[in-house]
DNA sequence: CATAAAAACAGAATTGACTCAATTTTAGAA
DNA sequence: TTCTAAAATTGAGTCAATTCTGTTTTTATG
């Protein structure tokens, strides 16, 4: 039936996100007032609390949509990965980096990653742990496919490797959004090179 | 010449320390208001923010000599190095792993963590990172001590080993203190298994 | 031993996230 | 259409970190 209630609620929705996205971006995440955001998108400051908890998951509902984006991009290497393991494996690591700072700056993806671990059992730190196994998980889909085309050693342990190869490049990525002047290319560098080290293992 | 207002400043720094630290494991940090701060070690709220920019560096300075000890006693394995690159690893990673709640609750190394990367410019920030380097130095010398022991090839990239192996350790550790109910035991067990990989691709 | 400059201290005032009791709006039954 | 209970909205009020400004203490100097 799509009531008037639950169209007014989405609208509201909406119009929080992009009011919050926007000061985010222009004023950083606590230069963006709440009570800003509230006036931008036409609400009270009570009503945001109706939508969400806190701050912070206002910011985790605009990480969820770039994060959901990436592992929507990853699938088709996962696909179709390059017939050899460390370029299949530094491209779905590029379309993760690549694709990072679209919507989010640095800053909101320190302010993200903070609240995370501050708050685990928030809702956004809820579902920022499942995007972080989301990711993992996709990683040990590409590892598990390269096995099956015969590119990876059959004996290796897929679910260690996996975990392996997230952790070491999401502590990469928490590294490089703590410093301002970090750039792509050196930060992709810096983790093929670990992974070479990988490669060679596991490589048939 | 040690004059009177140094030795004053000492005896300050101390009492907020000995008072944050008390508060902190009582009350938790969120609990531990900084007006109770403050009246505990016998000072006012301004002298407070006189030697620590925010509450944050107060935490920070407690983490600081946590991880301090735990490098300390680091250097003993490196120096000594178990006749095994895995137990090696393993010794060294539980050494940091047991010390690691020995001051320092799940709910202050979530904030210390949570504060590093908020605020990475922050006199803590800072601090923070420069312990993640000298962990990770610690361990790419235990790498480089067992590659003169001929237990690892010469062939092997150890700086790249090191981030590698360091990397994974923290993001698990990272996993480990956000959920209440993990326990040290698995948390080494499943590192063990994932260093596993590498071992097997490094040892001579 | 006075005295002025510098350093440190104190705590009231400010600020901004979040709460809550009162009010308004909506859904749907009569 | 009218009425009522449930759902949603509102914004003034609360709380705690941080800032700010005047005061006190320490040091250095003649």
């Amino acid at each position: 039936m799509s009531g008037l209630r639950a169209r007014q609620k989405a609208d509201r929705h909406r119009r929080i996100i992009e009011a919050a996205a926007e000061l985010f971006r222009d004023a950083g995440y606590e230069g963006a007032k709440i009570e800003a955001i509230a006036a931008q998108a036409e609400v009270s400051i009570g009503t945001i609390y109706n939508y969400y908890q806190n701050k912070g998951d206002i910011l985790g509902a605009i990480v969820s949509l770039e994060v959901n984006e990436v592992l929507n991009a990853g699938q088709g290497v996962v696909a179709r990965p390059p017939a050899n393991v460390g370029d299949a494996l530094d491209t779905l690591v590029g379309i993760y980096i690549e694709h990072s700072l679209h919507y989010l700056s640095k800053e909101m993806w320190r302010q993200a990653m903070a609240i995370s671990t501050q708050l685990p059992d928030s809702p956004f730190g809820q579902a920022y742990t499942a995007l972080d196994r989301a990711l993992t998980e996709q990683i040990r889909a590409l590892i598990a496919r390269l096995q099956a085309l015969g590119l990876v050693r059959q004996d290796i342990d897929g679910a260690a490797l996996g975990e392996l190869i997230f952790n070491n490049m999401n502590m990469m990525f928490i590294e490089f959004v703590k410093r301002d002047k970090a750039k792509i290319p050196e930060l992709r560098a810096a983790i093929r090179r670990q992974n070479r080290i990988l490669v060679a293992a596991i490589g048939v």
